[in-house]
DNA sequence: GTCAGTCAAAGTAAAGCGGA
DNA sequence: TCCGCTTTACTTTGACTGAC
């Protein structure tokens, strides 16, 4: 038997240690800390006594390999949000990391555009992760569809159209229809939309819910207030002052992002909000909060997106039936901004 | 047949070991 | 010294053994 310690830092008892320490096998010791399988009370017992006594903590790198799990979960971030993204996806991170933790899971990280997934097969191919968390979801989902066809469990933040996908989701298309009614209720008649990447899901349903509330208060939507896939500052300002041109006295916008664009802009020409024109955000951030007037706009709780689709990933793959689609409740934020 | 316990195998990096 | 093969570490679990 050589000396594993020579080369090695003070190693943990381990399940042999006990074995050798108590005179039994380590299958008994592993049935008497698991519960599962047949063993005697009285050494059950002991084993536990022992344990107790000497903090034992298995291995789970080990308890991995009999059980063919690494115990990890693997988050994949877009890798080209932009900055104003980036605290949603932080925070998201973090909900998933909560939920991961409470269940002795690790998390790992990593990226992927709209076309090269390639960082995300290498943790497949590697077996590096159980499960997978996408944070975002798209109109063509290259990342779900290579999840669905190598048969690993994972949940999507986000919403899709292919059923057989377990989905996070806020209501964006009640929250957005709500928030639309408001305004158009409030007084306002021309109600203009500047939207952002209609390739991504979550802008559609905040499309689709701007369009509900007009048909629900009866109002025609005038196309020339409508501006989609604005994904840089210059469509934005083109966006904006074209809006203006015909006559917005409302500006909703699909995004934090997109809103924070518009104010700048509308900083710029000197326009005063709310008393020229309106403006509201069907995303909050804290850059929104902490604009001079304070914006109106749709809050969801991003970390309680993030632990729901942690701990559901999890259930999965410890071969538990989860509802397919889970909504994590949404309010609107009225602030100066629209008033 | 039942009960309580043991054996062996799973994957893989790192260390050990013998021969050239 | 280098190369290549063997052993070890780690936990779980189905199959197996021995006593009653």
């Amino acid at each position: 038997m050589k000396d594993i310690n020579k080369h090695s830092s003070p190693k943990n008892i381990t399940i042999g240690d006990i074995a050798k320490e108590l005179g039994l096998s380590k299958t008994t010791i592993s049935r008497a800390i698991s519960g599962k399988g047949r063993i005697g009370a009285e050494t059950r017992q002991r084993v536990h006594k022992y344990i107790l006594e000497h903090n034992y903590r298995p291995n789970l790198v080990a308890k991995g390999l009999a059980q063919s799990k690494t115990y990890n979960i693997g988050v994949i971030l877009p890798a080209d949000a932009n900055l104003t993204e980036i605290p949603f996806f932080q925070s998201c991170l973090m909900g998933i990391c909560d939920a991961a933790a409470s269940m002795d899971y690790d998390v790992l990280v990593t990226t992927v555009t709209d076309d090269d997934i390639s960082l995300l097969q290498r943790l497949i191919d590697n077996q590096k992760v159980d499960g997978v968390v996408l944070t975002r979801s798209l109109v063509h989902d290259l990342p779900a569809q290579y999840l669905k066809e190598v048969g690993i469990p994972f949940v999507l933040i986000g919403t899709s159209e292919d059923e057989d996908i377990v989905q996070i989701d806020s209501n964006h298309e009640a929250g957005c229809c709500e928030l639309t009614t408001l305004v158009l209720k409030s007084g306002c008649e021309r109600v203009a939309l500047l939207a952002g990447n209609q390739n991504h899901m979550v802008n559609r349903s905040r499309y689709r819910g701007y369009v509900k509330a007009f048909l629900d208060t009866g109002i025609e939507i005038d196309n020339n207030l409508v501006h989609l896939n604005l994904n840089n500052n210059i469509l934005i300002q083109k966006a904006v002052n074209g809006i203006l041109d015909n006559g917005a006295d409302c500006i909703l916008c699909s995004d934090d992002f997109i809103c924070s664009k518009v104010l700048a802009h509308l900083e710029e020409m000197n326009i005063a909000i709310p008393d020229r024109v309106k403006v509201a955000s069907f995303y909050n951030s804290n850059n929104l909060e902490n604009h001079t007037p304070p914006i109106t706009a749709l809050n969801i709780s991003i970390k309680e997106l993030g632990v729901t689709a942690g701990k559901h990933l999890i259930k999965i793959i410890s071969g538990e039936t989860t509802s397919r689609k889970s909504l994590v409740n949404y309010e609107i934020v009225l602030k100066k901004s629209t008033s």
